[in-house]
DNA sequence: CGACAGCTGCTTGTATACAAGTACTGTACG
DNA sequence: CGTACAGTACTTGTATACAAGCAGCTGTCG
């Protein structure tokens, strides 16, 4: 589970590079949910053989982050609305069980990165991607609290539909400073020793995000799975030159 | 996550067999841990070319069951405390929370299923491997009364190192009748509608199964990581022919 | 005009060849 | 006897060639 985001224990391999930005391109939504992929394009345009691209889509193709389908093709997954929730859930029973094993003393290094990280949360010019970063850090930051920081990387790798449904939120104007808020709700409760305080504001924080999405998946639900068998369309493209 | 153990969409290839089976035996210590693997001598034994072979690896070292360290060796992981324990900790964290939606009315074909499988449990001439699978049945039905049960594949998934560390704990005579009447227990409260109940049982539950793991870790140490960087080593495999 | 067969171009799956690197091993030398 | 060094046998990483299969277009035939 650790190990659960590839890592590919120390060594600089191009698969590794590629998973990596091709992971990224597919959280941020560069790659488009639905888009299609081509080992071979990717591979041409990466510069390398169809080898570590494949690879690299396997991987991906693990996390539920794009489809497979043998002599067919290859796409980024729509964003999977039973898949969202189940990331939610999962979230919220970690992110609030976290809270039973604070210890008594908080490691003040953790806590003073967290007292920085919410500072830089409060600046105005941030983009979204460097809000995505400090939420994400965030929330590592509470579990690392709690003794249990690597399990944020288990909760990480399910969360990928989650995190492209809250990209769509952002970029469709969800303020970041009422998640900062909520951000230093949840923090000054922990470090007051209020326990039941923390988990109500954390609930609220989490169920603020949930509901943000579902808000989204209305406004645009082409970028989500539809409830039937999700049946893959080869690509026709017409490209002008 | 609904993806994280592998499912390709479908289609049979020589790969989902080969991972499967390979996954199969690591998780069920047929595969030792700690043990090299060769992807030659895998894809000679298995009658396949090195690249399904490969790629499963991939795959399972993506789940943290196999280490792939470049051009030096395959291993099957050590089982890792750490990660025993963060699975443990997620696993409970999710269990609990799931109790907390329950709906009003449990969907009695899954309840049939439980019961069934509980009866299944009580049998005295169960195998091992029987026995864990009802266990993990079990398991998953609890989830899947919460409405959640998807979100069991994600802690199956991280759940590797510890369902090794069971194996061991079963092989070394733990008694699957204290298990099964554990499960009993959690079972008769939340029909009866009794969460507090439930919610002691199943922690009294899931701190028996850690309890166990914790003395067989005592009893054979070489199958654990020990907490130093796991150098690898490479194998000097003397035959006899 | 419609239907159907076959062709074409794409896809991924598998096999194989080669490249790069590590660790052991035997040997020569101090 | 110990040590340095080169050789060797193995490892995984990458590139490439070929196999198998699906989809759509197109030409032909009814």
């Amino acid at each position: 589970m650790g190990e659960s985001n590839g890592r590919q224990a120390g060594r600089r391999t191009s698969r590794r590079d590629i998973y990596l930005r091709l992971r990224q391109m597919v959280l941020t939504l560069e790659l488009a949910p639905g888009a299609a992929l081509s080992e071979n394009e990717l591979a041409a345009e990466l510069g390398v053989s169809r080898t570590p691209v494949r690879e690299s889509l396997i991987m991906l193709a693990q996390e539920g982050l794009v489809q497979v389908f043998p002599k067919i093709g290859s796409f980024v997954s729509r964003v999977d609305p039973a898949q969202v929730a189940d990331a939610q859930f999962l979230r919220e029973a970690v992110e609030l069980a976290s809270l039973d094993y604070l210890p008594e003393q908080l490691d003040p290094a953790v806590v003073g990165e967290l007292r920085d990280n919410l500072t830089r949360q409060r600046r105005t010019d941030l983009g979204l991607e460097e809000f995505f970063a400090l939420d994400e850090a965030f929330h590592q930051g509470l579990m690392k609290l709690s003794g249990h920081g690597n399990v944020w990387t288990t909760v990480a790798a399910a969360k990928g539909h989650l995190d492209r449904a809250r990209r769509l939120g952002l970029h469709e104007k969800v303020s970041p400073a009422a998640l900062a808020d909520q951000h230093h709700a949840i923090f000054d409760a922990i470090v007051d020793g209020n326990l039941a305080s923390a988990r109500t504001a954390m609930r609220a924080h989490l169920r603020a995000v949930f509901s943000d999405i579902e808000r989204i998946r209305a406004h645009s639900p082409e970028l989500f799975a539809s409830g039937d068998s999700t049946v893959p369309v080869r690509r026709n493209v017409v490209v002008w030159e």
